[in-house]
DNA sequence: AATGAATGAGTCTTCATTCAT
DNA sequence: AATGAATGAAGACTCATTCAT
């Protein structure tokens, strides 16, 4: 079953709002559906949290959702699957973040455009910060939780049309390879201090580390005319 | 936890430092012990990488190390031991590629130095990139398994060092944060590149990406007299 | 138990044989009732031949008769009930199938009647045999599963009352075992033709079979005048 | 893994004795071995009896052979594989029981051979009569379950060896059916008295049963000229 | 009468660890 | 020291059955 089928089995219908709902104790039942759900990546995500994804077994996860072994069987084919859901909640919830900033962004020119997208970086690392410490270093990436590191990729996308679209502003030579460098950096950076540098996570410094984060992003994209003649004068 | 302090876990203070090895029944069993250690540390790297973490069972490893598991237990007192211990042995390989770059580099300037480390850095990760892919992304770090990311703390406090060092070359603010940055997005690329961009390795693409990973770290620490310059004459 | 029986538990006493159907609506919904019973038993035989009796669960069996579970529990009480109820049917079947050979076969004389009562017991077999291997084979005998072999017990009376009729025409010391022999003996013929060794099932092999196995009872049955005769003569 | 070499496993090395005991510990820990296993076999078969397939759980089974589950999975991979080893230890008494009985009656004549063999069928079936009607009857042919039918398969050879050496004797057409006929009827006798007619147990009674089940196999695969001659007079 | 969400006892199985030999 | 048999807590998961709607 793939990932997509997986999610709308776990959520029931999405087009619920769609058709006439003639049948008022299917949408009670699809609420209690709904609620058993959330219920169940709520706890996923504690437990995930408190214990690391070795420790979270099902039947804790059950309990702690208040919900029996049987119903999160019922939403959630296996723990992977579980784990995969509450891991994509993450993620579209972290995207939803970035989203306008990175859509605004696409039409600014690079100066204004970096910061902003340094800014929306790192907010959305602080959305669930332990979370997503577990998720990026604790699971497993075989089955079910193959394909979960979608962020980068999308990011790098967006990045890659974004440096293309901006050519004339930037001295890039490989756009694949700028693309990369700049989504791994970026992600890394703002992962590192969220996670590993709380102590920078006073206002000031967090500013002081937007600032210097986009320099180094800048910088690294700025063509360098000026450079060059100061080399030349140099040489002189 | 390091390496030594974990042998002696291991080993359970034993009577190594206190007696001079006068019998040779000692040395041969001292052999003997060494190559069960190494013999168990070998397979659970290679079992890590075969099965991941969660698979990995101290039976197997035993069984393949061609060991009892009662010895794998004399050596080590815990998975979470033995696995740290593969960690660390790991990690000091890691370093022991970059020492002398970083040794050398510590007297160049920083355009020669930088280009060195980058690729120094693309060398560590190439020792056992898949090795180092589970340990850095699927071993629960709790327990004996904290402290395992020490090869981030030494490199940031050479890279501070280092920085500071050269501080009239370059143009940092703080220093801390600099190196945070520096080292953060260094481990990342280096580490990316290896794990998920295999297409990149070959070795012209090895060799922009070291060029293009130098051109990022050697902008963000130029001066950038001019910038201000040109900042200057658009203030007015 | 009798499929009657069965019926009459599941439906729990219901009113169909107090009252007169005055009401269409209750035709109407006995019609309904009957196709959803009808399509649980026949998802029930079809889930028992494809997955075994182990793997037949009663969730999986009520989606394939495109049946709520609840209404599976409305019909029957239990998941014994239901494959007691199955197999039932299909006894009911098989004895349906030789019904009419036997009644015809009581007025003929052995060496026709027993012919015609081989065939009519290969043709039976041949109805569902691979749900009556899994019937046969693999439910546990106990519950209300206890009674299921009732079609051996129809054949042995018919049997024992065929033989005693006909006590002339053959040799036989005690009835019971007789009846026993042969009813047990015709059982696992035709049953292990159908089930073991389908090589058999071309016509040609059938009549082979067929003679054969004719040949065997009317043998077992033939008084033997000659036999003694020709030893009578051999004595002399 | 294959069952012979999960018996293998299970038994230990079987070569035991041919090899010098060097190491008695060894031995010690093989012995334990061994009763580990005859343990868990013999609770098998006993819960087997008692509850039936389905409700023979593994826990149970190690709880009665005074074991714990863990040792339960040392020896044995999985469920079946413990009762297809039980099913094998069976079968193996089964045909010694019949064994010796087969080789004498190989080189008598069928008069006499028959009721040897027929009495031998019933020994065997009365070794554990209730433990063969739960393997006959109620286990799942699937997975490693599935070769357990060799007795019949063997008896089906010997018997098809047997007529074919002693074909001046009898008159058969074709030996293939003729033995299937005769293995299956005989086969299917013994179980059914020992398990559907304990009535017919007493001592006087067996002699009864094997008398006819003699006399069934005898006349049918007599030669039957004088038969052929009444019926020639009679076509007259 | 029908639905299907919910239940939870119970299943098979794994594996880190202990300890008698 | 080494061995490996034994342990048993704990885990993932199933499924017959109930019951609110």
């Amino acid at each position: 079953m793939s990932y997509r089928s997986q999610l709308i089995l776990a959520f029931g219908q999405t087009n619920m709002a769609r058709r006439p709902q003639k049948n008022p104790r299917k949408i009670a039942s699809q609420k209690r559906s709904r609620a058993t759900v959330d219920a169940l990546l709520e706890a996923t995500a504690r437990i995930l949290i408190k214990d690391g994804y070795d420790r979270a077994s099902t039947n804790k996860i059950a309990a702690v959702a208040g919900v029996s072994i049987g119903s999160l069987y019922q939403y959630f084919p296996s723990k992977e699957a579980l784990v995969a859901a509450v891991a994509e909640r993450h993620t579209q919830e972290l995207l939803q973040v970035g989203r306008d900033t990175l859509l605004e962004a696409a039409a600014k020119p690079i100066a204004v455009a970096a910061r902003e997208i340094v800014r929306a970086g790192v907010d959305a690392h602080r959305v669930d910060p332990r979370l997503h410490r577990v998720l990026a270093e604790e699971i497993p990436h075989t089955g079910h939780l193959a394909g979960i590191n979608s962020v980068e990729r999308h990011s790098f996308e967006h990045f890659r049309a974004y440096l293309g679209a901006h050519r004339d502003e930037i001295d890039v030579g490989d756009l694949d390879l700028a693309a990369f460098i700049l989504v791994t950096a970026l992600e890394a950076l703002t992962h590192s201090l969220v996670l590993r540098r709380p102590d920078f996570l006073t206002d000031d410094k967090v500013e002081a580390f937007i600032d210097e984060v986009t320099r180094l992003v800048l910088r690294y994209l700025a063509p360098a005319p000026r450079r060059r003649a100061s080399q030349r004068r140099a040489k002189r």
